[in-house]
DNA sequence: TGGGGTTAT
DNA sequence: ATAACCC
């Protein structure tokens, strides 16, 4: 740590009585300034200090690092015609995201192409993300397979008690702020923020130490708006925010579509309502959209839109869910089932990794016909016991029974007497269990033959540091 | 528009 | 089971 003068600076014009009568004036987030300060349990700050970190065109860097003579070439990843990501010099030549390929080759003839339809290993490198960024704090929200958000308003504290009073006044920024605001040593928000983002450029720097990724992070009170600050500086930088400046993030946005948690379908109704400008969102009557969405959705929309999110980083933990999915023509039963064997083929393979066990499968499909976009419809049905405890072990001897479940599943939604034609196949487990659900004691436990022997079969848990050795 | 994920109703 | 949201 490098130690300078004890001045305490004023790194901006030094205004600070404007600069505090003016955040008092603001309607800002929560834990500013407001009217509910006396609600506040005494020795407690409802200010959070929340990171977002978002990894640079993911998929390609993974494409990039298991094949490093790509580093340097345009890098395009293909699902089916769709380059659906690709790296920075690929951008420069003017392909995008979720362009065709055929759009792509004609904008860029040099780009080269690897296809990204097995997720299996961008999978595995984003759970090492998610694991890296639980090291530093337990409290991980995952959002897709390349963003995350971590809370460090403990850590914050907890490096807040360990500094000196000179390093204090000494603390800079790591990366950029936004707006280019200035900083005053004196706010206790603005300090806190400070050091989420020197934690925040340790985050990155592991990220690349240890597993070659680069990636943006911001910093900020809230997820809002510490997901919005982050893409301001693009690749492979930081950014803060400080709460004088969240109106102007805010204001930045060009549409109400653009705030996340705002999607298609809200954003439609809400054009309807004549509502398209973040500012026409901030001053439409409560009441008016109340009526419009219920008092839920528009209180919660009503504040997004003024930056204002509550909502905790809820730590993500090993996933919901595993499904394996492939979109392709399909017009009969035979060809739908050797696409199920092959997912499910795939899935019994993840799931016996994982070590818990689904005990729901389902079965999805998209018909081909009038372009409803997105149209899927899916059946679902508990896995039968004897089955769901033979997974794992040989997989073998459960691969036949589930194949026949799901072809009951696809027969209940398809009408095979008739002509049909998908565009689409998946096949889902869901309701995981760690099989240890059965509390010692009750008669479920004793039921249950894997809990009352002591034969426990060299199974993972999800996290390989908190696993014990068991056998 | 791919191949995933989540939560709310 | 679907619909919405996220990437």
């Amino acid at each position: 740590m490098e130690k300078r003068g004890v001045e305490p600076q004023e790194a901006g014009g030094g205004d600070d009585e404007e600069a505090d009568s003016t955040r008092a004036m603001e309607r800002a987030e929560a834990g500013a300034p407001g009217v509910h300060d006396e609600l506040e349990p005494a020795g407690s700050s409802s200010c959070r200090v929340i990171v977002h970190v978002d990894l640079d065109c993911f998929y390609a860097q993974v494409e990039m690092i298991s094949n490093p003579e790509l580093k340097d070439k345009p890098l395009g990843v293909q699902q089916k015609y769709l380059v659906v990501t690709c790296n920075y010099e690929a951008r420069k030549l003017g392909v995008k995201k979720l362009m065709s390929v055929r759009d792509a080759k004609e904008k860029c003839p040099q780009l080269v192409l690897v296809n990204g339809e097995d997720l299996t290993r961008y999978r595995e490198m984003s759970y090492k993300v998610t694991e890296l960024l639980e090291e530093f704090s337990p409290v991980v929200e995952r959002l897709g397979f390349d963003e995350n958000f971590v809370d460090l308003t403990e850590m914050v504290e907890k490096r807040l008690e360990q500094l000196q009073s000179d390093e204090l006044s000494a603390l800079t920024v790591s990366g950029h702020v936004y707006n280019n605001q200035s900083v005053n040593p004196r706010d206790t928000l603005h300090i806190r923020l400070l050091v989420g983002s020197h934690i925040a450029a340790e985050m990155r720097e592991a990220m690349y130490q240890q597993l070659g990724l680069t990636g943006c992070a911001g910093v900020a009170s809230n997820k809002l708006l510490a997901k919005l600050v982050s893409g301001v500086f693009k690749p492979n930088q930081q950014t803060v925010l400080l709460p004088e400046s969240s109106q102007d993030l805010i204001h930045s946005l060009n549409h109400i579509k653009e705030i996340p948690g705002i999607g298609y379908k809200m954003a439609k109704r809400l054009e309807a309502l004549g509502i398209s400008s973040v500012r026409d969102l901030q001053t439409v009557s409560s009441k008016i959209l109340e009526k419009e969405l219920g008092i839920s959705v528009a209180q919660r929309i009503q504040k997004l839109s003024f930056g204002e999110d509550d909502s905790p980083v809820t730590p993500s933990g090993p996933p919901q869910s595993f499904s394996e999915e492939d979109s392709f023509r399909c017009s009969s039963e035979v060809e739908a089932k050797t696409k199920i064997e092959e997912l499910l083929a795939s899935l019994l393979n993840r799931v016996c990794q994982d070590g818990r066990k689904p005990h729901t499968i389902r079965l999805v499909i998209r018909r081909y016909s009038s372009e409803k976009l997105c149209n899927r419809e899916s059946r679902q049905c508990p896995i039968p016991s004897h089955i769901v405890q033979k997974l794992g072990a040989g997989n073998y001897d459960v691969m036949a029974p589930m194949v026949d479940i799901l072809m009951k599943l696809f027969r209940n939604m398809v009408n095979v007497k008739m002509p049909f034609h998908l565009t689409l196949l998946s096949v889902c487990f869901c309701n995981l269990k760690s099989r240890n659900t059965a509390k010692k004691g009750t008669i479920d436990y004793y039921l249950t033959p894997s809990l009352s022997t002591t034969s426990h079969t060299g199974k993972r848990s999800f996290k390989m540091k908190d696993c014990h050795m068991e056998d």
